[in-house]
DNA sequence: TGTGGCGATGACAGCGCTGTCAACAAATTG
DNA sequence: CAATTTGTTGACAGCGCTGTCATCGCCACA
């Protein structure tokens, strides 16, 4: 077997395999990209040669000569939490299939870690952005905006978009939990929340607008911290003391709610009988649960299809953006065991 | 404020800087990498251009003159399951901090992705990769080992590693397990297990050894698809059909844990006075729980950490391996209220 | 047999950046 | 004051690939 030379990097390159296969450089790529332009002749014999050095392209190269890069830039706040898998799932089943490699980073819930993120991804030239939420840094909405591709901001809705919006109305979610629990004829509600994350505080928004409306006293019990299972635990606990005569709660997500319940059961109060609890988000655990705990389902699967959806057509047309530069795509309340109309 | 020419791509470049600031593209180039490198009068000229034409840096220019990418890729099975986001943190926070970009891959579980997603990772050419698992394909271990870069096994333990191996002993760990649920005098037991995840399987053989060796009969109940709290309940539901008289159970992972708790919940089986239960992995929700259950815990922080440190290492230092090629981080076993003696 | 058309292949330049070395001025030394 | 060192800056080539155009043979048709 011919011993071909190998570059710094120890890696066959494009040329070494054109040197083996006895072929032009331009042949070999043509073979890897677009194979009907070669006969079936040279490309079998270029075909053997890849594999014989176990060549593998040099994605920055082909890059920066062809300026494609078939990224896709998303970035999200975190990715413990459920909540982005599924999006995240809904992205990829779109993008990946086209061909397209999702690129992701992490900004931990913080604006100025997202900025950074969205500079750092800026540098890799990502054919299009997904982000979460709408409260970006207005150097991060500038280097956006300079950079001209497509950009959609998901998971809510904004009145100023960068470029593209796909979302839910958080507040009128909120709206919508605190509805249900009046209908079942709660007076007596209460909020616990971790507004760390910042759609958090406009559910709160909604919830506060319509109990305010049927003359509620809008109750809240929050730490500004990350949520987790533990932290509703604690909360619940805050809020027996402090409001113990509440008889409903809306919990800002789903893992608050389970720790809430958790604490519940841990202190012998009946759920739903003496308390009911709503969660948000609607994750495996809520239906799961024992009792399965009502929630607020939101879309988050179908956030990350639909902003493949676009971004594929864009990418694929002419650069051109849809006519419709938002959609909305609702969300469901679930009703579950953990809610019960109020026999007081 | 003059129009500096623009690139295709519409977006400025290092020759646009230069332009503007009046100096030659390597030194913008040194403004930006060794700012001590040049005087303090060019290098303010300079980043006042940055500045102005909100430049950023082409990584894919760079990494290909340069031949460094800053990029470390890390192949996960799932972005979804808890326990791979606190392995990726592990890797985040050190990494991140020193000037790396951590780009994540997801196998889905399935060994024929994971192979293509290495063959994708290996074009982007990173500095290092780790992957989750030993079971990868021999085309993929041909490619990492061709590759040449540090290569980093993880979450389990092998006598024939790629290059570098950071984990515990998946069977050690469930032997650990089902010796914990002899010991507090249980007989009938049964596991509970999806071994969609191949270390499950690992886990499942040490408990069965371990009750062999005790003359006791290792039952275990199983369905090969992805674990969901859901599926806890399932499983129990079959277990209790075919083994009624089970006492103790040893769950593969805590979702399935969770998930047999709340079915034994809502059959009124008491935990743990009828029914022990035992997790895996000591996720948040084992220890929020109630009642609490019982896991092993697995360093999958510490795996992260471990593992970046030793990349940063390698990759600071000459290159060099360092001497030990297998860490073995082990595992411990956290006894919460879910499992207890069994007084038959 | 001559001419046009077509498909298949190659030569060449250049994407945006960095490594290397040369050039030069200022500072230091004997 | 000449010789040398030190510190800054620039010119140039090239990383590995692809877009573009030129070239080459071959066939069909007249």
């Amino acid at each position: 077997m011919k011993m071909p030379k190998k570059n710094i990097s120890g890696r066959a390159t494009l040329n070494d395999v054109a040197t083996i296969a006895h072929v032009s450089a331009v042949t070999v790529s043509r073979v890897l990209r677009r194979p009907e332009m070669v006969s079936a002749d040279l490309r079998e014999r270029v075909l053997k040669a890849v594999r014989e050095l176990a060549y593998i392209p040099n994605q920055m190269a082909s890059a920066l000569a062809s300026s494609r890069t078939g990224r896709i830039g998303v970035i999200v706040p975190s990715f413990t939490n459920g909540v982005f898998g599924d999006f995240l799932r809904g992205i990829h089943d779109l993008m990946v299939p086209a061909g397209f490699q999702v690129v992701m980073l992490n900004s931990n819930y913080m604006p100025g870690l997202e900025e950074s993120a969205i500079i750092t991804m800026l540098g890799q030239f990502p054919e299009a952005i997904i982000l979460t939420g709408t409260g970006q840094t207005k150097q991060a909405r500038r280097a956006l905006e300079q950079s001209g591709i497509p950009v959609i901001q998901t998971f809510e809705l904004t009145n100023r978009p960068i470029d593209m919006n796909i979302g839910l109305s958080q507040s009128d979610a909120g709206y919508g939990a605190a509805e249900h629990l009046l209908k079942l004829g709660h007076r007596k509600l209460c909020a616990i929340s971790a507004p760390f994350d910042a759609r958090s505080l406009k559910r709160l928004e909604g919830y506060r607008q319509a109990l305010t409306e049927s003359g509620v006293e809008p109750r809240i019990v929050s730490v500004d911290e990350p949520s987790s299972i533990w932290l509703g635990s604690r909360l619940l606990v805050e809020m027996v003391e402090r409001f113990p005569e509440t008889t409903a709660i809306f919990c800002g997500n789903d893992n608050l709610a389970l720790g809430a319940m958790f604490e519940c059961q841990r202190r012998g109060i009946a759920v739903p009988g003496r308390m009911s609890i709503l969660g948000f988000n609607d994750l495996e655990l809520a239906g799961s649960a024992y009792p399965a705990i009502s929630s607020i389902a939101t879309p988050r699967y179908e956030m990350g299809r639909a902003a493949a959806e676009i971004i594929l057509e864009i990418v694929r047309g002419s650069g051109k953006r849809p006519e419709r530069r938002q959609i909305d795509l609702g969300f469901k309340l679930i009703e579950r065991d953990s809610t019960a109309a109020w026999r007081g």
